[in-house]
DNA sequence: ATGATGTTTGTAATCGATTTCATGAAATCG
DNA sequence: CGATTTCATGAAATCGATTACAAACATCAT
């Protein structure tokens, strides 16, 4: 392969005026920039990377952290990230955590050896003191988690306001008696909680203690607790659940059991999936912009790294969640 | 930061025994090693990959050029390479070329300029012809596409055999006039018509060609063709469709009109995409493993790497799809 | 004791760019 | 016209590692 020194000599110039051609800096006069270029196509010559980076101190390469490439919700971050990578010259290494905490460290490797200039969580699973001796290696953001304690940007979405949201339109078609159905007990899912009985409290409304189910993943898991519902002597006329495919499920065992969904009984989604609006009825939904917090979260990663702004300072931008009213409520 | 001359000075040695320690190379006594190791924890040293990469000519990293990363199918594929990426200490830069010509180039120079070892491509838009050229500058590898004339390793999925098996399945389940419905005639949509033609002229069957429909992505293309195929006076009985999503919005569009899925008309999806077991009837589906294409891909880009395999020379690895039977035929 | 062999370490070249500083030539100014 | 500024170019240092080669020393067989 051609280097600088090679289309220097065959132009008769130095190694110094070619890089300049290369760069496009001034005071390089219009016929030695001519001669350059015509030698480093006559040369195939490119530029080598890993000799520029070296010399700038910078890869313009970003590390970005996702839990599943198969979650549809991840990748729509990601192609947040990328449009905003893309714009500003910047291109992404994907690391797969698997929600592992040990492949977690593992990547943040790529920014203690300066294999990137910085790196954007999409998900966090080591407590922030493990991660926060990584700062200072470079921009570090958060990007759909939050941290109490982490001194970095983060990106979030406002859980507790979409969750508020969808409950009360629930409460707006007049339903009284509501079943609250999540995953995990995670930091979102208590904001999700928080959000709810925030509508229901204020609607003066009562939760029994057995509407409220835990556990419910996925579609199975849906089935399941949709017949614990359906078993309830006092059963709840609306259901707000975790995610689409909880409740694409729900829907389709109320179907099965001779129940007309929304008029027997409203069933909430959560995400927008694809599959909201491939069923029957059309899941009312909440939609949570992922693709935004990705590119707000690399904007923000760009400012970070031109010192535009404070990188290891806390910083929450919360992005609000929206209602996608449908046919299931 | 720390370099390794830091080290070399610290520990009073030099920076090739400190070298020799961080590569863990033999001929080093065990109190320098120690030594060494204490140094680089005392001074908070990480080697430079950019140095390394310099000096190596390797970057341990590969381009992987996708159409959309919303798009769950190349999600699979690319999961699939991360897998086998991962094992064997490669990381993966996304290239996102949104099927555009102009992108997939750029993204060539990442290779040309040495900043990864190769490139995977699991769709293609340029013709060999423009992409040939690069072959010089690494290996290069077609995931899921197919060149005739290519001169690199492809992995692709056997579409006729595919199309072939489920066709088949439905003839045997009893249909005899059948209905073709597909998006674009780009290579893929003709292997799967050949193999669509193969299963219907060995059974001796007839497809008049107002049961072959073409531009079908979408849901709601797939909601216009079906009320096309209602209103034809001899209806076909089954229909083969070139998506599940395609599938699906049949499936709903015909439960709307009061037909019974599959006892007035089966229907068959491609594809196996979560939405094929979210909806009712479950789809009836084909399966291509993706994950598994792009393992292969990457198992090979390897041994392209290590010099193990021919890089320049055309050579192509078919995997077969399968028949994923639920509800729908 | 001698030479052969193996271990441990260091010196210096190398990978391929960018950039500081110096220098001479050309342009501008008073 | 001399002084000053701007332009065009090159020499050489630098970024931070790896490695070929050489040298010093220890080990071992003869």
């Amino acid at each position: 392969m051609a280097t600088i020194a090679d289309v220097a000599d065959y132009t008769g110039l130095s190694r110094a005026t070619v890089s300049r051609v290369i760069n496009d800096y001034p005071h390089v006069s219009k016929d030695k920039r001519r001669l350059v270029h015509e030698a480093m196509k006559e040369l195939g010559y490119f530029p080598n990377t890993s000799a520029r980076n070296l010399r700038n101190r910078r890869t313009d390469l970003v590390a970005v952290l996702i839990p599943r490439l198969t979650n549809p919700f991840f990748t729509l971050i990601l192609d947040g990230i990328e449009k905003v990578a893309e714009e500003n010259g910047f291109q992404l290494i994907i690391c797969q955590t698997k929600s592992s905490k040990k492949k977690e460290l593992e990547f943040l490797n790529l920014l203690q050896t300066k294999q990137v200039d910085g790196v954007i969580f999409t998900s966090i699973e080591n407590d922030w003191e493990q991660i926060q001796p990584y700062t200072d290696h470079g921009p570090i953001i958060l990007c759909n988690e939050y941290h109490h304690d982490a001194t970095v940007p983060m990106v979030r979405l406002n859980q507790v306001q979409g969750s508020y949201l969808g409950t009360k339109h629930l409460i707006e078609r007049g339903h009284q008696r509501l079943a609250y159905c999540m995953g995990s007990t995670s930091g979102l899912s208590n904001d999700r909680r928080k959000g709810f009985f925030q509508a229901v409290n204020e609607a003066g409304l009562e939760v029994k203690a057995e509407w409220i189910f835990h556990d419910t993943y996925t579609m199975e898991d849906g089935v399941k607790t949709f017949n614990k519902i359906l078993s309830l002597t006092e059963r709840p006329t609306a259901i707000f659940t975790g995610g689409d495919e909880v409740a694409a499920a729900m829907v389709k065992e109320a179907k099965r059991n001779g129940l007309d969904v929304p008029g027997d009984i409203a069933i909430l989604g959560f995400d927008d999936q694809p599959i909201a609006s491939m069923i029957e009825p059309e899941l009312t939904t909440i939609y949570q912009p992922g693709a935004e917090i990705g590119s707000r979260a690399m904007t923000i990663f760009i400012d970070c790294l031109k010192g535009k702004r404070e990188r290891v300072r806390q910083s929450v931008m919360e992005l609000p969640l929206s209602l996608v009213i449908r046919k299931s409520t």
